[in-house]
DNA sequence: CTGCGAATTCTTGTCGACAAATAAAATGCA
DNA sequence: TGCATTTTATTTGTCGACAAGAATTCGCAG
């Protein structure tokens, strides 16, 4: 093992350690750096961060709010598993999700929030230009996330968050797989999507959201359909 | 001040403190014994619970995860205000949650779900009887919760206990100031909603959610746009 | 060699204490 | 008396340590 017990800063300021462990483990379960069903040690963390158990505890209780851990009592709190029996309620809820902060969006959104969105949008264009599966899946999630946040609807948004993070689990398996797909489709819908909330078009608006969500549930689902019968993944 | 330090066993099991901790300060956040606003001191909760800082420090984490504690750093934590600005926004999203969850149980319900939330509306039809308005807040946020346990989409289940939990402080403000007015009205929609459930009638569950949802967003716009006139609430 | 039980190791849950940051009080000055 | 500044006090954030519970290892008998 690398002597890295002072990977960060000898001095932080106070507060900022808990964010730093929970912004960092979350990327870590996000890009499956850390897989589902990983146990995670908190002394090993403490060591990694160079600070003490108290607030790496606190960040994983956080996570554990989330869903991205689960927390068994007196044993080791493990990398939220991802549950393919389930998976189609997280088609349905990432679905309707979609197609409601899209509406909202086209009905509540700024000048500045376009700005952003289009911001987003050019640089996932530049993504698949480049072939870049994880810039694509990570812009991505960006990009919903800015619509949510213009439906300017906090219970909207924070279960659109949640769906986004837990697809971007979901998305990385896909794009192991067919690294070689490049979804040119999706950029052209989300071009689609910016001109309808633009206009303010708020029936045209759901239907091409309702279109994009279906069209990555089909992709994901043809891929999944075609997996699960040859080996069952963890 | 009484001398309550010992205000629950000696000792405990390990591991439930946080839980007890957790669950009492939830429910007096959502019966306002707790009101918004209120700083929540750390040292006081140890010694009321007779515990150590640290599982009240957890439970409060937990609780700030589902919103119903604002922390700022280095300051006490506070109970999480109301914001009566977005207040449209949890109508719009209970309404839509109550018709998805709704027609979800009316798709996915199994036997026993149907006894659980026939159950929670025998009660319900009793509290009404007994015109005990705490106790129909308490059944009626169960009643959804259970319906939309029916649902068996994890993720529409969890916004869902979030905005019931959030509806029963609001609709406490509603029965203090018309703690006379018993809805009666209620009770037969909750009857007429389980029906379409157990007939299995998708369309009609959808339907009778929306008109329960927005009866209650009717009431509760109506009484709190009389008072917002005369005097600011906190 | 194998299965069962006891001892050990390891990890978590909780505690008390200390330091940083903020709030409150006291002091000095105009 | 009013205001700015210093001093005190209160409260949070973090730490190291200890004990309870679970996992593992070890020993022993069959």
């Amino acid at each position: 093992m690398t002597e890295s017990a002072d990977e960060f800063g000898a001095e932080r300021k106070r507060g900022s350690g808990v964010r730093l462990v929970y912004e960092m483990l979350r990327d870590e379960i996000l890009t499956l750096a850390l897989p589902p069903g990983r146990p995670i040690d908190e002394v090993n963390l403490a060591e990694r961060f160079g600070m003490s158990r108290t607030p790496i505890r606190e960040a994983l209780v956080r996570l554990a709010g989330e869903g991205l851990v689960e927390t068994l009592p007196n044993r080791s709190a493990i990398v939220a598993n991802i549950d393919f029996m389930k998976l189609h309620t997280f088609f349905d809820a990432i679905t309707l999700m979609y197609r409601v902060t899209t509406r909202l969006a086209a009905e509540h959104h700024r000048a500045e929030d376009l700005e952003a969105i289009r911001a987003h949008q050019a640089r996932y264009a530049q993504a698949v230009a480049d072939q870049d599966p994880l810039a694509m899946i990570a812009i991505n999630r960006d990009f919903h996330a800015t619509i949510a946040e213009a439906g300017r609807n906090p219970y909207f948004t924070a279960l659109t968050l949640r769906l986004l993070d837990e697809g971007r689990r979901i998305l990385r398996l896909y794009y192991q797989s067919f690294n070689d797909r490049l979804p040119q489709e999706y950029s052209d819908e989300h071009e689609a999507i910016i001109a309808a909330i633009a206009a303010r078009d708020v029936a045209l608006a759901d239907r091409l959201a309702k279109e994009h969500a279906d069209q990555i549930v089909r992709q994901i689902k043809h891929f999944f359909g075609r997996d699960l019968r040859q080996d069952v993944p963890l």
